[in-house]
Parts: structure tokens; C-alpha cells; sequence
DNA sequence: TTGTAAGCGTTATCAA
DNA sequence: TTGATAACGCTTACAA
């Protein structure tokens, strides 16, 4: 049975109110009380009922991030970050992930673990999300990677159309002439994804070459494996160059290009999308354009934050805005 | 401002704990309450106060999972296993990183996180934590990878020993005659990787080769940077196959390789342990030895349900005992 | 500077 | 089968 602040306040001769206010840093404590209060607190043990706390205040402290999946490493960076930015502002993190289902993600926003915490930072898996903002006075919800819920709800992102121009020009400047595209959706085509086409498709008209639907792939997911099959389904063509949606894409189509003999960069240029540690060690290293995680994940945290204190001052929560964070075309050997 | 029992007790004219009983699926309850009730939660979209339930039962609901760091694949694996198993179990899965640091590892299983949660499944960085068993009463821990806690605590995981002699053993096998060790530790020596190193030996004292001090090499961490690191030091010995303590390591192992010119697997053969999905599309593909990880997830999450229940029924959790989980020798193109 | 009283939303106990 | 009442441990007025 743990201790619980009557108990403190028994043994250190104060009344409960006194160690609350001790263990909340209260600002007007005389010395030998405070001390005394804190001698007890280490005597006993004592750590506050978090339940207890959280009903009277409101706050969990704990936010959520809601992802597809973990084992698709980008989200596993990002969760990363995330739980690092969080930790610094004293913040727990809850995981949550959808699996690219509509229903689990509708139910981490609206079912028990929403109540559970003060808000969510969701990578939705799709764009068309009304569900989403008509939820009606929840916890807020920052949105990160794909754009939903028609622009109402905050978000934080890189510039998709120009991270996929970045990429499919830096292809086409290698001399590459015939340069595809594999791109990541689910279910029906995602904002994201119409994005990333759209800055590739610019790139290609702004070098003079022809858009050729014989040179574009779309897969359901984000593995590697989809990655290999369409690279696969895409080797008959007379391809010089990939521009992948995301890193793990990528280096799935250049373990399937080898083992069709298509040497990369040789025969073939790749570049991704995420700027995946594991691309920096591949075989071939993997081109690709990084953005800042890093920022992506403090930004939506603090955004995230911002909100919550809003919602608690009584105040209307800053409509949905974006956000830009930065990236970076990094140049390595799967297309040189 | 959210609905209360109080108001769906009022709309549907009953009182608040019949509405209570309806929430929780009570047995006893008229047909035609419960349809009143229904309504009058559906109207005012009424959600039960997960921080007013937690007061009052106990129990949150959620449970921690702290590992050291999410970037390194093993652990996002895992991660999204044991919130795969939570999931189903409709616990929710609270992530927290060490770093590989003990204060950090401290205070996730004692500082307001462990208050916020039923109990902990614990991937340690050093076998020393004597703390960790000393915790006065405090919520359920289970371990998972790295012993801890002097065999006091209840683990899951592969025989390492056995995974390293069938690593090391396959190599040797394939006609390797100098196999180095590439092992992952913090700090000082930890269980695991005494455990991989004792494995390693007894497959070369097996097969009559002697162990040489020489081709063993410690890292810090579990990055591909640390393997890589580890083999350009290994470059200068005669060594031609390289048992590596995790895949990441071995992934970087066979970067520095490629980039100092020597074939993996004509000069150099190389197996790691974890079974990453990275490994099945790298180039060239790695060998590994496998854990079964859902499994690991699965019977940890269980375990720590188990405690959790037996310690909320007053009885005394059993104490630490082994649980040992299988694993498969993945024989890939880095070692044939 | 400290103490008293009230209540956050829920479930447990016990009567009705 | 349902209802009243009392906690759970804490913080927020307000009073001393």
C-alpha cells in the first residue's frame, strides 16, 4: 500500500495542503517544514497518485502519437524524436498504431486511450478524414507527414511537391532521361503521394522530358518488399531512374535490381525519401532527401503543447495551420 | 466541457450507478435501462474519465515498455510487437528511452511514469541493477533481452548462448577458419554479451580453432556506425568470417567491408543475431540468427498482466523465473 | 505561512 | 434490478 500525502503530513507533524504545496515547489514554505515534509516523503517513499492528480487538474501529462507502424523505420526515427522532445517538456508518450486502418485510427482519437491523454500528434494514413475535425471538443490533434481533415487541423510537414522536384531533378542532372516513379499510398491516391507525383512530374516537365505512365508504380504500403516488386514489375521498361516516395521503397528496389543483375547507379539511379540512418549504410549508399525529423517531431510536440494550454485557458485552439520544416537532397552512390 | 456519468444518469432518469453498470457491462440490467442509458450516452457522447476510473480502481490500463533507443531496429521491432499484444489485451503501451543510461533507466521505473502505469517491460542496459529489485512495492517489472536484476525478476528471451554458438558454429561450417566477434556491451561486460562471447567460444573450442583475442572487438552501442567501426579494425588480422552480437552491427560490418574492398561473403563471411527485416533485403542479404519476437512480446505482455493481477489480488508475483523463447538460424547470402 | 472544507468522476458497499 | 452514500488521493478556494 503506497503512501499517500495524509500519510506524510501525519508523520511530518504538517497538514496535507502543506505537502502539497511542498511537492509542487509552492513558493512561500518556511524552511524547517519544507525540510521536514521532504525527510518524510523520502522516509515513507512517498510518490503522488498520478490518477488523483490528473483528476483534479485535468492533465494526464501523457500525449499520443498515433503512427501506421513502427517497423517501417521512418516512424520509428520520428517516434524517437518524439519521445525525446517530449521527455524535455516532462511528457510521456503514448504509441498507437493503425496499421493503415481507418477504424483504429478513428478509435485512438475518440476511444478510451483519447481520454487517457492530453492530446495526439497522428501521421493519418489517408487524407480524407472529416471524422477527424468533427470530433467535438477533444483533445487537440497536430497533424504530422500526411495532410487530413481539409486543412482544419494544425500541421507540420516538409513540402512534399518540392522534396519529390529535389530528388527527380537531381536525377535527371546525372543524366538519367527515362526516370519512374514508385510511389507509397493507402487505399485511395493520399494527398502526400499526389504531392510527391506532382513535384516529379514537374521536374520532368522542366527538363523537357515526357511524363510516361509506363514508368509509374503505385504500392499499398511502405516495406521494402513493395519496393522490390514494383522495381520488379518496372524492369521490363527501358528505365534509367528511380525516384522512390520514401527510403525503405527505395532500398527494397535496388535489392530487386540486383537480383535482375541492373547495377545501381550503373544501370539504374535511385533516390528516396527520409533520410533513413539505414541509407547511409546500404550497398549502394542511398540517395536521398532527409528532412528534419528532428524539427518535424519538436515542432508538432510544441505545437501540440501550445494547443493543450489553449483548450485550458478557456481559449479557441489556433486553427489548423501548416507548418514547413526544411530537408535535404543528400547525394550518395545509388545515383552518381 | 465533457459529459459525466451525472448527466447521462439525469437524461435517461436513472441514477449514476445504474449508468456505471451499463458502462461496464454489469450482468443485471433491465433491457429497457439499458436502451435509455445507450441513448443518453450516444447523445451526449459521454466517455468514461479515464483519470477519475484510475483513481478509483487502481489500474490504468497502460503499460510502460522502456528500451534504450527506438532508432535501433531491434527495438522498434519489438516496440511494435508488444503494442501489437498490448493492443489486443486493450492495454495501451507507454514508450520510454534510456539511451543506455541508468538514471534515466531509474527513473522510468520509479519516477511519476511508473505511477502513471500498471507495470513495465524493461529492456536493461547493464546487468547491474541491484536497484531495480529493490523497488519497495512498486508496480510489476519484466525483463526483456538483458538479464538484470540478479535472476530476482522474471525474463524473456533466446538462449544467447545458444544463438552464438549457432551463429559462430554455421561459419564455421561454411569453412570460415579465423572468426572474429563483434559484440554490443554499455559500459562494462553485460550479461548478454558474455553470454553471445561464451557461445562464440565454445563453437570455436567445438571445432578445434582457438580463440584469438585479436579478433575480438567491443562496441559501445548497437549502431551500424559501432560495426563498421569494429571491422576497419579488424581489417589488418587474417580474419575471414565475423560473428556479429546484433544485425545492426553486422549491417555496418559489411559496409566497412565493401569500402575497404573485401567481399562479403568471399572474403569475409558475416552472421549477426536479431532477425531485422532490414537484413532480408540488404546487399548483400544477411544471415542472422532470428528470436522469435512476436513471441517475446506476446509472453512478456502476458507475464506482466500475470504480476499485475497476482500483486492487485494481494498475492506475492512469483518470483524471477526464465522464460526462454526459440530462435531459427537464417542462413542468407553474407555467409554461404 | 499554514490549515479547513469541498469536490474532481468514478466504482464498491450495502440497502431497498 | 436499482439507488444512496462513501471513498479513491489530490488540488483549489478561502479562512485563520
Amino acid at each position: 500500500m503506497p503512501a499517500t500525502q495524509e500519510d506524510v503530513a501525519r508523520l511530518a507533524g504538517v497538514s496535507r495542503k502543506t505537502v502539497s504545496n511542498v511537492v509542487n515547489g509552492f513558493p512561500h514554505i518556511s524552511k524547517d517544514v519544507a525540510t521536514r515534509v521532504g525527510a518524510a516523503i523520502l522516509e515513507l517513499g512517498y510518490t503522488p497518485n498520478h490518477a488523483a492528480r490528473s483528476l483534479r487538474t485535468g492533465r494526464t501529462g501523457t500525449i499520443q502519437l498515433v503512427v501506421p507502424e513502427l517497423e517501417v523505420s521512418y516512424f520509428a526515427e520520428l517516434a524517437q524524436w518524439v519521445v525525446a522532445a517530449a521527455e524535455e517538456r516532462g511528457l510521456s508518450v503514448l504509441i498507437r498504431q493503425t496499421r493503415g486502418d481507418r477504424e483504429r485510427e478513428r478509435l485512438a482519437l475518440e476511444g478510451a486511450s483519447g481520454e487517457a491523454t492530453d492530446g495526439t500528434i497522428l501521421s493519418p494514413v489517408s487524407s480524407d478524414l472529416a471524422a477527424i475535425v468533427s470530433r467535438k471538443s477533444q483533445a487537440p490533434v497536430v497533424l504530422v507527414g500526411e495532410v487530413a481533415g481539409g486543412g482544419m487541423l494544425p500541421h507540420i510537414g516538409i513540402d512534399n511537391e518540392a522534396a519529390a522536384y529535389a530528388a527527380t531533378q537531381h536525377l535527371i542532372r546525372s543524366g538519367r532521361r527515362r526516370v519512374g516513379f514508385i510511389g507509397a499510398q493507402r487505399g485511395q491516391m493520399s494527398h502526400m503521394a499526389r504531392m510527391r507525383r506532382d513535384g516529379y512530374e514537374r521536374a520532368l516537365r522542366d527538363a523537357d522530358l515526357v511524363v510516361d505512365e509506363r514508368l509509374v508504380r503505385y504500392t499499398d504500403g511502405y516495406h521494402r518488399r513493395e519496393g522490390a516488386a514494383a522495381l520488379r514489375d518496372l524492369a521490363a521498361t527501358d528505365l534509367d531512374g528511380a525516384f522512390c516516395a520514401t527510403d525503405l521503397l527505395a532500398l527494397g528496389a535496388i535489392r530487386a535490381a540486383r537480383d535482375l543483375g541492373i547495377d545501381v547507379p550503373v544501370d539504374l539511379a535511385v533516390v528516396g525519401i527520409d533520410g533513413l540512418d539505414e541509407g547511409e549504410y546500404s550497398v549502394p549508399r542511398l540517395s536521398t532527401v532527409a528532412p528534419d525529423k528532428n524539427r518535424i517531431a519538436t515542432r508538432a510536440v510544441e505545437r501540440l503543447l501550445e494547443a493543450i494550454d489553449t483548450q485550458a485557458e478557456g481559449g479557441t485552439p489556433r486553427d489548423g495551420s501548416e507548418e514547413v520544416v526544411g530537408f535535404e537532397l543528400v547525394q550518395r552512390e545509388s545515383s552518381s
